[in-house]
DNA sequence: TTTGAATGTTAATCGTGATAACATTAAAAG
DNA sequence: CTTTTAATGTTATCACGATTAACATTCAAA
């Protein structure tokens, strides 16, 4: 597209391949891509791509990059029409999450695969530490205002409801929670599991 | 092993080839294997697995019912020592969870991939639904004793501590809660969850 | 310019799922 | 006790997709 931007010999194809992955894998509803698929799409040789990537899951992993900065976004648009340290802002945070997870069901599949060497599942930890934070510091401020006795315990409660939002998130995601409950309701179950979680002692 | 049991020709080549299949993905910890290697282990030829499986995912739909058995066997072992309708009772149903998902990863892991045609994925849905019941039953028989007023939410509530128990095997098997909380304790977070679940109006 | 590193291309390898065509045998039918 | 047939297996063979090899091109520095 924009060739000019980069540098390198033909245009550049790392960040193109990347972005054709993942056009690719939304438009098709699944991860389970191609080489060669990425490759005609950049209308590129498949081998020209493993000058840029180790491999076939390198490539993916940097999808699964995109895929944190689309679920920041997520939350950050979330984040802009509430007040700091509110359940508002802590309820808007998992809204966004569960938003996520059902309109990029490709996208939030992927991000939770495991594969990936050493060095590529560092990457991501940090990314999901990043995207963590987010909410352990709503949580905090929350507590500071509402429960300062349980501050302390900041960091269980937003993991403990980052497990309940993951949890939610994954089962629907899967068309679990309709099995269980016909009438569940990922929204109001992830309101309830936040108000229990977050009035009860770690 | 024991032709005497199954009428057919050679063995029961269908049962064999399921459970060489769960010993290989136990063994190698993945369920990344190969159609090859199952027969090699069964001793027989690729293509004659076709005789029993429309295709590779028929086999691993059949070992995910395994899977299922297995789980219900943690299941069941931890309500041996607990009385029905307690709250140590649904703390077992969460630790044989969560233990499960640790000492059988890659079945775990498994599980929770959703492929197969439409037949297996409802015989799947069965077989999860099964498992809930239990969980539910747990819960419905704790709040008829001590909560009676909150009787008629058991489902939701059987349906969220559900989640809140898949959310934190999910992140645990995926190395997450280390990543976000050092100090996390898997089953210490579950039985928090547990209580402020159970004691709040759904 | 010239040259070397970066980046692409085409040809070829390999592993793997799946099917075809042929072989064997258990079990039903006569 | 044959004969027949369906159920099972086997050995080619395909097609596909991930890599790699060997060769080609071009950007960029000397």
């Amino acid at each position: 597209m924009n060739q000019s931007v980069t540098p390198y010999h033909h245009g550049d194809l790392r960040n193109c391949a990347i972005i054709a992955a993942a056009e690719l894998i939304e438009s098709i509803g699944s991860y389970d891509i191609t080489i060669a698929q990425v490759a005609k799409r950049v209308g590129v040789s498949s081998p020209a791509l493993y000058r840029h990537f180790k491999d076939k899951d390198a490539l993916l992993t940097a999808v699964r990059e995109l895929a944190h900065i689309g679920i920041m976004e997520y939350t950050t648009d979330a984040q802009d029409s509430v007040a700091p340290g509110t359940l508002a802002h802590i309820d808007a945070l998992g809204s966004a999450y569960l938003q996520f997870a059902m309109d990029k069901k490709a996208f939030f599949g992927l991000m939770w695969e495991n594969y990936g060497d050493a060095d590529e599942r560092r990457a991501e930890a940090r990314a999901k530490r990043t995207g963590f934070q987010v909410l352990h510091e709503a949580i905090e401020l929350y507590l500071r205002k509402q429960r300062p006795e349980s501050v302390e315990t900041s960091l269980q409660t937003a993991t403990l409801l980052w497990s309940a939002a993951h949890g939610i998130a994954t089962l629907q995601h899967n068309r679990l929670l309709d099995t269980f409950d016909q009438n569940a309701d990922a929204e109001a179950m992830l309101r309830t599991a936040t108000r229990a979680i977050l009035n009860v002692k770690v």
